[in-house]
DNA sequence: ATGAAAGCGCTAACAG
DNA sequence: CTGTTAGCGCTTTCAT
């Protein structure tokens, strides 16, 4: 019932007729000619029929390398980061490589707990999309490790690309630019944005993106206020635009994620006041239920799977080639106008 | 800058001054006195000074055991996963073990072939939470391997508990008659389930619920018909809605989960029918979101975080007792009662 | 109760 | 180009 024990790179060699040094040499990818293409065919014949699939203990033990990449979330909760970690899994099992995920929860004590730990398991990269902007155990690691990719983190001024790090992002800048624009075309003067917490990067990137924007459009930026929410999340986005609505009257609202902007929603609600009618929102994300919110939600969407394939990609390419310069790609957002942004009240 | 390099069994053995035999022998939780305290007591301190952790490759090697658990799920997106994942990863962890998740995306050749790769990989143990009804690939698995947990799948008494394989699911059951006596109790009559697709074990479930709940409170059951969405989407919900509404006047609407529900909103806003005053609707899960729709979804609220845990325990405890009888796990659910109930117009 | 020794499966270094 | 050898770190016999 157990079945047959798995076959060894004995196995292999024995029915190959070569020794397992050999049958090691020919299976391996990065064989350049160091052994014979008839050798080769041999043994990799003799593979397949007999279903070698390498154990990766005698192999990590030998080499060192476990083929696992740690990847660290804040919240699997947020709608971003499941389409991430689809394009993470496929891209590195497409390799040979699995994704250990975990969640910090945004506690930057469990982010180190966890890295340390994925570490002595023997991750061989990581991709690192909790999203603080200063985090000294992320430094250490990129310091010692090297193979870490950062999501989410580049673009953000005040810190840069982490020394040595790769990273990814979208093009929030862009995206949020392009949602100004759209709102200053529908007639808008005055537009507010409703942040995330401002330790995280990406809620940097997206607020000095909208007060360059507002600036750009020539609106007066006393016309433009920026309140923070505590977390990406409908709670927290409901009492900043409470605050926010307490103090001024924008006829529109740039939320810094599809939850908050659900946030907006609820407070406009409870206000009395109509979207979009008297008030335009407009989130980041295009999350599933965008499309089904009431009205449905004008969203800056983002590539989430393309985002977690290049994460992959890049660590990946980080493994093999130790010592290259760090790279950084920014891939683009696209303005997703729904029912929620219209003409401001006249 | 990389630092010293780990300490191995041998340096601890030779900082407590025995053979690293016996160091390892020390270590070992289920060491019942096959070694001396005090032996133990200096062992446990010279690795607790050096700061020594099991290699994993090692062990393994050796054990044939990775300390990891395969996770599969069948789409990250669906809101409920986040957060049973999180009682897996975290009562794993605790464990010394390992959680690997993969997304099956509903389909079975992936199902079969992420099981495939993750117990090549040797992983100790599986926690399956992809549904379907009858799955070869898992009875399979079940038949060899032996540590396997299914979530979700334990009521459905068309296929029963797996032959040795544990299992932990929430009481669907007596939360769906629990939404369906509440809506009886406010004045409907005439109550329709929109379910998931039938293929999924969940959905036989609460479609099952459904109907005896009907029956229990002397409903008439062609005034409660069921209709089947594809998938536990909002789209699909939508689609299903409309159906039902072509054909039926339900005054309520139980759906699948909350994903259906929004669906069943949008479809409701299409008809120029009003929630709840003119068609209430209940869902299933309480997603983060459920209380900021608008209305604020009624729902029933399962204890997925400790359906994670308990799945988690189940494995962990399946791994050391090999050969105890099945074990099987109900969790309560709650109904939450929000806004988008009430009585049935008149 | 501890020491000694062997070996899990693999690949890198060296010899031929 | 291929065979040989050694050893990664650990646990588990077996012997003492």
């Amino acid at each position: 019932m157990t079945g047959m024990p798995r076959p060894t790179i004995r196995d292999v060699a024995r029915a190959a007729g070569v020794h397992p040094g050999t049958a090691s040499r020919a299976l391996d990818p990065a064989r350049d000619g160091r052994v014979t293409p008839e050798t080769a065919r041999r043994v990799r014949e003799a593979a397949d029929r007999l279903g070698y699939v390498p154990d990766q203990f005698g192999r990590g033990l030998r080499t060192g390398r476990s083929q696992l990449i740690g990847v660290l979330v804040p919240d699997l909760g947020n709608p971003v980061f499941p389409p991430i970690l689809r394009g993470i899994e496929e891209t590195l099992r497409a390799a040979g490589y699995e994704a250990v995920i975990a969640s910090t929860d945004d506690r930057v004590d469990r982010e180190r707990d966890l890295l340390e730990t994925l570490r002595l398991r023997g991750a061989d990269g990581f991709i690192i999309a909790s999203s603080r902007r200063e985090d000294p155990a992320v430094a250490a690691l990129v310091a010692s490790t090297g193979a870490v990719v950062l999501v989410n983190r580049l673009v953000d001024p005040a810190v840069g690309t982490e020394r040595g790090a790769d990273s990814v992002a979208s093009d929030d800048d862009a995206g949020v630019a392009a949602a100004v624009r759209h709102l200053v075309g529908l007639g808008h003067r005055t537009i507010a944005h409703v942040s995330g917490p401002e330790e995280l990067s990406m809620t940097t990137v997206r607020r000095a993106a909208f007060e360059r924007a507002v600036r750009d459009a020539g609106l007066d930026p006393r016309d433009c206020p920026v309140v923070e929410a505590g977390r990406y999340a409908a709670e927290e986005g409901e009492r900043a635009a409470a605050r926010l609505f307490d103090a001024h009257a924008p006829t529109a609202v740039i939320a810094g994620n599809d939850m908050i902007a659900v946030g907006c929603y609820a407070e406009l609600r409870r206000r009395g006041l109509r979207c979009p009618d008297d008030v335009s929102v407009i989130g980041v994300n295009d999350m599933p239920l965008a499309g089904f919110l009431d009205p449905p939600l004008t969203t800056v969407a983002i590539p989430q799977y393309d985002i977690g394939a290049a994460a992959a990609e890049l660590v990946l390419g980080r493994i093999t080639h130790r010592d290259r310069a760090p790279v950084s790609r920014i891939l683009p957002t696209r303005l997703v106008v729904r029912g929620s942004t219209a003409a401001p009240p006249r």
